[in-house]
DNA sequence: CGAGAATTTGACTGCCTTCAATTCTGGTGG
DNA sequence: CCACCAGAATTGAAGGCAGTCAAATTCTCG
């Protein structure tokens, strides 16, 4: 195991970050993309900073738990989230030694940071190179997904394609608790918070979903939905 | 250097995947990214495919002339690009096993295919595996540029950008050849060809840029387009 | 030079946004 | 335990931007 991944990481990196708590343990995480000693965990609360748009890259992260939210500011003010990353998600991959885009907590959430700096720090180790790589393609897919999901498509089928997505990475068969917002899922599919609204309604009268409350939401007819994401 | 590069593909390879015509010669690339013997040269007429959408994938690809695109069709009809690549550019990395995007010449191309099955077969040289790795995150950077591209822009905005990212891709200061159809422009864009034509007319009756032919653009003012990209 | 494709332009429609008001929800303090 | 409050979410009405349909024009290539 290459020595890279067992430093710790600067004492300095938590306040700077906004972590609001950083536990001083170095967690022996499930070690799928990292194997070995692991990385340092920290705790985030819930929209609060993990790394910054422009933040010199020293680390990528797993989720452990809660939900993550990578985003871009610009310049009218208005937000785009790239990626929502779930329980063992992998994100902060960057090409450049800053990161282009910066990472917050949706809700509460504890992730693994590992010191890395870039594809020139890949581990020597080659059973290691070859899982960052691979979870660097998995993220590649993930975003060609996101602009096959942005590019002239339907409110409808937007939403339908988000809560397909959710509920696939859910542990459960037809449920979910989302983690973010009305105002996330619209930043996130390119629509605004009413149009995501009203659009969940009609799935709700359509007898698709039930909506038990605002965050909760259950699949009743599945193939509609799947239909409706064409 | 690791043999798995310097391998010849497959003699089936070509008449399978619609190659028209396939260069014997064993061309000794650039080799920026994959230094060494180098992979197969292969050469394609406009609008030919170059690997299709489900295929096993066997190498990635570095464009050495002409423009390729990657695209995916969509269950209504509708496609959609997901990038355009130039000389110089490498294309046709996938997470699993089979590729998950077509790609096709846009114009007559020449490439050169470099024997590759997925993150499992990462070469054991450790300066070739940095190099396919910093490749893949270039990848990345650029498919989430995208999404942010698609995402809540208008059709101004998208427009300006596809401009200004084409004239800093290509070799002139500012003046380019688009190798592509307003149709490839609009499905890259998320926009209908009506709507990149009247884009375009309008920016050119703010003088912004000037159309000497439909493909060939010169900018007149980039700070206008700049701004217009917002 | 002619045929067909690509591009441009025009008129109208429709979906999503914007602006505005109301309802719902979760948390706090009496 | 309940009333209250602020933020989140929903709903409504009207307008705008891009899509659709249609036609004219330009370009390309045999």
């Amino acid at each position: 195991m290459s020595a890279s991944f067992s430093l710790a990481l600067d004492q300095s990196f938590d306040t700077r970050r906004g972590a609001r708590q950083a536990w001083a343990e170095t967690a022996r995480g499930p070690a799928e993309v990292a194997p070995g000693p692991g990385g340092q965990a920290l705790h985030f609360l819930a929209d609060s900073e993990i790394f910054a748009d422009g933040d010199e890259c020293v680390s990528f992260y797993r989720v452990v738990s809660g939900v993550v939210r990578t985003c871009k500011f610009r310049s009218d003010g208005r937000r785009q989230i790239d990626a929502f990353y779930l329980p063992g998600d992998v994100f902060g991959f960057e090409a450049g030694a800053r990161h282009a885009l910066c990472a917050e907590a949706v809700s509460e959430a504890s992730v693994i940071a590992y010191r890395w700096r870039g594809a020139d720090s890949l581990p020597v180790d080659d059973r290691a190179a070859q899982q960052l790589f691979a979870a660097a393609l998995h993220e590649l897919r993930r975003a060609q997904d996101h602009s096959l999901l942005l590019g002239r498509r339907s409110a409808f089928q937007k939403v339908a394609a988000f809560l397909i997505d959710m509920i696939e990475r859910s542990p459960y068969e037809d449920s979910v608790e989302l983690a973010m917002s009305r105002q996330d899922i619209a930043d996130y599919l390119g629509l605004t918070i009413e149009t995501v609204s009203r659009t969940l309604s009609q799935f709700e009268r359509e007898e698709a979903i039930a909506l038990p409350s605002a965050r909760r939401v259950r699949v009743l007819d599945r193939a509609a939905l799947r239909h409706a994401a064409a």
